[in-house]
DNA sequence: CTTGACCCTGTAGTTGGGTACAGACTCTAT
DNA sequence: ATAGAGTCTGTACCCAACTACAGGGTCAAG
């Protein structure tokens, strides 16, 4: 029996073990063969799987959200009419972030250009401003 | 003494009463004037600054980070600098989750497109196998 | 055949961001 | 003057997502 064991598997996809084991009680990752001695021996795509898991979450998706997309591959009645509406919305909800995320960008672009490293007076940073604004103008 | 109570601020804002207090309690927000009795009096800008704060935290900024913006705006000896910094950290941060939501968006619309709804076959499915490789092809 | 690095299970603790009372005061309308 | 809605402080609880042990087994090197 051949495989990566946890702790190559938490080095390569950068996570600790503690997490590795935590992602497989919650059914993110599937649970892997053992060793006669019980220890885990995982298929090397697991790193790649732990690697989405981050990403996925680091743009706002819940590890159920997440369990939701990779249980579907596991599962033979996979009903593809869930996740299409699924999808549908969190294609919406991505949407409306990205525009939240370039007006926040556009911001903080402003601050950093007249804020431009020295004591300058806060008055004259401009973020101060447009923070209290509560909208940012649209483009 | 006018202004608006705690849970016109709350209603207004779309949080709830304690997520105001609370947000006061951590220094998002500035303790307001109190009626003879104890009562909170919020200037009405305060609803702005909620929804900002919704904002933000909505693309990933923790309230620690949100304080920091709104803090500045009430320090006489703001230091420039260090904002700067953090304005510029950000906006590397943000272009690379923008990055991530247009490439998970793509993969949610392939999915949208391809598995149109009713009892298509999961490994007719491409999400599943565009999940598993880890790594969507950039563009 | 022991030492040290690694692994196991299980349970408890932590952090961030709220949310829910309890017990008491205030304000408005009747 | 009293009911009912609103507010106050303070403490406790909650959920997600980890993270850290404790107590014990495994394995390769010397």
């Amino acid at each position: 029996m051949n495989g990566l064991t946890i702790s190559q598997i938490a080095k390569g996809s950068n996570v600790n073990i503690e997490t590795v084991r935590y992602y497989e009680k919650r059914g993110l990752i599937s649970e892997p063969p053992r060793t006669e001695s019980g220890y885990r021996m995982f298929p090397k795509e697991v790193i790649q799987d732990i690697q989405f898991i981050k990403r996925a979450q680091d743009i706002g998706f819940t590890l159920e959200e997440i369990k939701k997309l990779l249980c579907a591959s596991n599962n033979e009645n996979f009903q593809s009419e869930e996740m299409y509406q699924f999808a549908n919305n969190k294609i919406q909800e991505i949407d409306s972030k990205i525009h939240e995320f370039i007006q926040m960008k556009s911001l903080l672009e402003e601050l950093a250009a007249k804020c431009p490293g020295s004591g300058v007076p806060k008055d004259q940073c401009p973020i101060i401003t447009n923070l209290s604004k509560g909208e940012i103008e649209d483009g």
